[in-house]
DNA sequence: GAAAGTAGTTTCCTATTGGAAACTATCTAA
DNA sequence: TTAGATAGTTTCCAATAGGAAACTACTTTC
């Protein structure tokens, strides 16, 4: 019956499927929420910090994944000027403007694990 | 100084986590929020539909991501008895609890390439 | 001078993701 | 009877993601 597309061939759909786009390919993969979401919670983060906090990351997924979201202006990193040289890593206040998109991830996920294992519960 | 967690170790915070890990684990691929957004703006689509609008997509991701969009209970497919055989996909109840979700995907990705591209646009 | 803390990088490996193309199978219309 | 539409599946391949472990390099403390 529809030999092309209609839905998404509307300016506004393309609009909004490019924009999901371009958020996915700043937050993929499988550290990025964490770390955004850590720095959040407590600003001001050594490396070791993180590595330490955010569980079951490697140094070379948190080092990869920090200069990726240095990169985009999502976090900042600071040398600073003590012995033996610290890092301080702390959100942007861009990065900040993510807080409503990682709220709602962390919503829904706690509403899911409520509709799949918490059925009993009241 | 800080030798363990301290952020992510609270209760708060590790629920949380966990729920990015739920959320990600069932939304996470190139396309699901694509087909996911396509079925809520214009329910009931074919296979063919589907493969029409949503640009870029082949028969085999589309099928497999609308098989695992099932499993979970986000979407539903229900086989038509048409002549020649048609099957119908469609968002679920369930499916819809994402709206917010992608909503705020959409919104920061448009806002993001505003900043990025859009300095000069009022 | 050895251990342990800072902050990473590099190498090697495996697993997953995703795409192109060919293929199956059924039905209808020309 | 051949073309084109329905709805996929299968195979083969390349690229990416991600983890473990070893390594660099510097400093402080024991």
């Amino acid at each position: 019956m529809k030999k092309h597309a209609e839905i998404n061939a509307t300016p506004v759909c393309q609009v909004r499927m490019q924009a999901i786009s371009d958020s996915m390919s700043l937050l993929s993969g499988k550290w990025k929420f964490h770390i955004l979401g850590t720095l959040i919670e407590g600003s001001r983060l050594g490396f070791m910090d993180l590595l330490r906090e955010i569980d079951g990351i490697g140094t070379k997924m948190l080092s990869k994944e920090l200069q990726d979201l240095e990169m985009n202006n999502l976090i900042s990193r600071t040398v600073m000027n003590t012995k033996p040289i610290t890092v301080e890593y702390s959100i942007t206040a861009y990065g900040k403007t993510l807080s409503p998109l990682i709220d709602e991830m962390a919503k829904w996920g706690v509403n899911y694990r409520k509709a799949v294992y918490g059925k009993n519960k009241k």
